[in-house]
DNA sequence: AACAAAGACTAATATTATTAGTCTTGTGTA
DNA sequence: TACACAAGACTAATAATATTAGTCTTTGTT
């Protein structure tokens, strides 16, 4: 029966949000998707103009609960350097929980990269933050650095390219107040 | 002409390498790779056992090149903060050099792992120089936290997600700083 | 009432990695 | 020296993939 839409657009990406969420992207095949969704693959095309347009949204949309679940964490009456050490354990803690729908929007992949100033719009209250522990002309480069301390440990634990024992939680706890700490003292 | 072997494992990895140095991981098929060699995809597998075997060897390649390239720039004379601050700056130098290759070893395909022990053994030397700036206490933890750091960073440039201007050298150089700072002071 | 377009479908294509089976050519052993 | 055997190439075939083309039905609009 066509036309009565079966399915849109939103539909279509919270669902495949959904299915890399729980089995990864490389489990994720247009057939599956579709099956799941009582079509065929070919009909996605109609709401979805390529594979990569739809990673592309499904990392918006990843992106976006990350900085939401960022935003409502940040204790509003602490100083700068509780908050931006509440930032970095909140993300730190969405990678962990979501690791499939995380990596992938740090996966190669130019076509399904999310649009620029969208990310630099859910950056800035946090350069705001970190302005507040480092000064404001060092917020970009302590920015890029505290994102990439994050990024980076969280990767390889996903990857488990940490796997020599010890308590991560309190090394990533211990990286991100030296990082931190060191910003401060000159 | 079957049995004088044109190829061998070793042929055939080198080459995987390079074409992935030059095109990237996506672009190569084993069609194409058999191509460039001579010879039909399926006989590429008396040699190799899967795909994933094959990206598993370009891996500990690049693995292998990452750190020789690294041992060969740690200034012997320096003291151990002025040394893995070069560590650091070779890291990056050679992911910035090799992004193909480099992001390889940290996609996620658990198949195409290179071996946990042989990973071990590649680094620590690097946690030798890290324990002379923080204590052999911390050791782990800060090196966690140093390889995060600088992973995080180029990671963020190859993927071009640090995009904001400002001079992306002098903002890596300040963030290894600081964090290398962080350890010392308490 | 007629028509255009939305949205589903089937059918087909090109590219993948991979397997099965065949043929040839060296090599080690009787 | 003869001969089995295995290494290493090949062709042919398969299953899965994203994607395109073309068809048909339903709905909303003129």
């Amino acid at each position: 029966m066509p036309y009565p839409s079966q399915v849109n657009r939103e539909n279509i990406i919270q669902q495949a949000w959904q299915m890399i969420e729980e089995e990864g992207v490389q489990q994720l095949s247009l057939n599956k998707l579709a099956a799941s969704l009582n079509i065929k693959a070919p009909s996605l095309y109609r709401h979805v103009s390529s594979k990569a347009d739809l990673l592309q949204a499904v990392n918006l949309l990843t992106l976006q609960k990350l900085f939401t679940d960022i935003a409502s964490t940040i204790p509003a009456d602490k100083p700068p350097l509780e908050q931006m050490t509440a930032v970095l354990h909140t993300y730190r803690q969405f990678a962990l929980a979501h690791p499939h729908t995380y990596e992938l929007v740090y996966q190669y992949n130019p076509a399904a990269r999310p649009d620029e100033n969208i990310l630099v719009q859910l950056i800035l209250p946090i350069q705001e933050i970190i302005a507040g522990v480092t000064g404001p002309d060092n917020s970009l480069a302590a920015l890029r650095g505290a994102l990439a301390l994050a990024h980076g440990f969280v990767m390889l634990e996903i990857n488990q390219q940490l796997q020599r024992g010890g308590d991560l939680d309190a090394d990533y706890q211990q990286a991100v107040n030296a990082y931190l700490n060191g910003w401060q003292s000159p």
